[in-house]
DNA sequence: CTCTGTATTAGTAGCAGGTGCTAAAAATTA
DNA sequence: TAATTTTTAGCACCTGCTACTAATACAGAG
């Protein structure tokens, strides 16, 4: 590989560390074939900070991220809950949830708030999925405020009939009815 | 606050690292009113790692995490697809998309798994769930390794109708009908 | 070809947040 | 009181830097 030019490299190098921010200076600069000093030139031009903040930053950015689809059991803010009866959650979306080149939320993650919510409104130790019927509307932008409200319509035995419709302002985007089977506390 | 036993300590400790790992020795000892040389060889007995292995472990692991289900257009391992005909697509499930008391793999996983799939395999260059009904026949264990198939029944206009049927090992656990819509490329 | 300015390289001191070690002091238990 | 455990102290060293100074390479203008 020849030898880039300075502004050429600096390109590389925003790239490089875009798609793998876990690189120290010494390995960018045998990467460039430049020392280190040079690199340390490039990221100060550049604004880029050094190994350890670029790495924290990842960390707390995603520690967020996670914790609102990974680990919590809810996705969205339950922000009204009336066990057995119904449910009301909201969930700002962002650039994160949606596809780069429409701006369209994903649908798991409209589904993800759903389904979360109608678990919560089940006043049972566990529920899983049974059925799911869905229908989305009109696609969610990027940006776009969900608020998605839950109601138990049925009960026969241990399955849950839930009904679950979410809005942006007054326009209904999703609906759909889940059937949720209560498990036992220690199933296998 | 009295100054806590040993055993004691090393149970908050956990717990406070557990519920914000970037902390440094020199705050844990605040927090705990012992030395700095105390937190060290209390992080060594219960193999605690440095803050900064700390906050790299959890930049990496939510890196990977949020590839799968953020970024990545397509959620497991896309191993065949022909175009408007079928896909199939494979992942392999771990307790950290799971509910921790039951290690049931979550809903939405499968949902995005069969959803992402079911994109994958209609060749348009932007697609969006219109429909969707799905029914989960066996809760999945965190551990087991799925196995998707979408295939591509029927076209009508701009609507695309697929089915996806997830299988752990022979067995059935899960099976859908998506009715996508193709956008055109530049849609608001 | 020389001059000039930009780009690059070299080297030094210092910092944060540690590891790994030894040794002494304090607290606890027998 | 003696023995043992727990805690504290101090030192040398490490990585991946920052901040700075100084020297060198090179490319284009005149």
């Amino acid at each position: 590989m020849a030898k880039l030019k300075k502004k050429e490299r600096h390109e590389a190098l925003l790239e490089l560390l875009d798609s793998d921010p876990f690189l120290t200076d010494e390995e960018l600069s045998e990467r460039f074939g430049v020392s280190i000093q040079t690199v340390r030139l490039d990221r100060l031009s550049l604004n880029i900070p050094e190994l350890r903040e670029r790495v924290k930053s990842v960390a707390t950015n995603n520690y967020d991220k996670v914790r609102t689809l990974g680990q919590s059991e809810i996705v969205g803010e339950l922000i009204d809950l009336e066990l057995n009866k119904r449910a009301i959650s909201i969930l700002q979306t962002d650039e994160t949830l949606a596809f780069e080149r429409t701006k369209v939320v994903k649908g798991h993650y409209i589904f993800a708030m759903a389904e979360s919510l109608a678990m919560a409104v089940i006043d049972a130790n566990v529920a899983i999925t049974g059925v799911a019927n869905m229908k989305y509307r009109v696609p969610v932008q990027s940006g776009e405020k969900l608020i998605a409200k839950a109601e138990l319509t049925r009960v026969r035995g241990s399955e849950y009939f839930v009904h679950v419709r979410i809005n942006v302002n007054s326009d209904q985007v999703f609906r759909s009815k889940f059937i949720m089977t209560a498990l036992n506390v220690d199933s296998q």
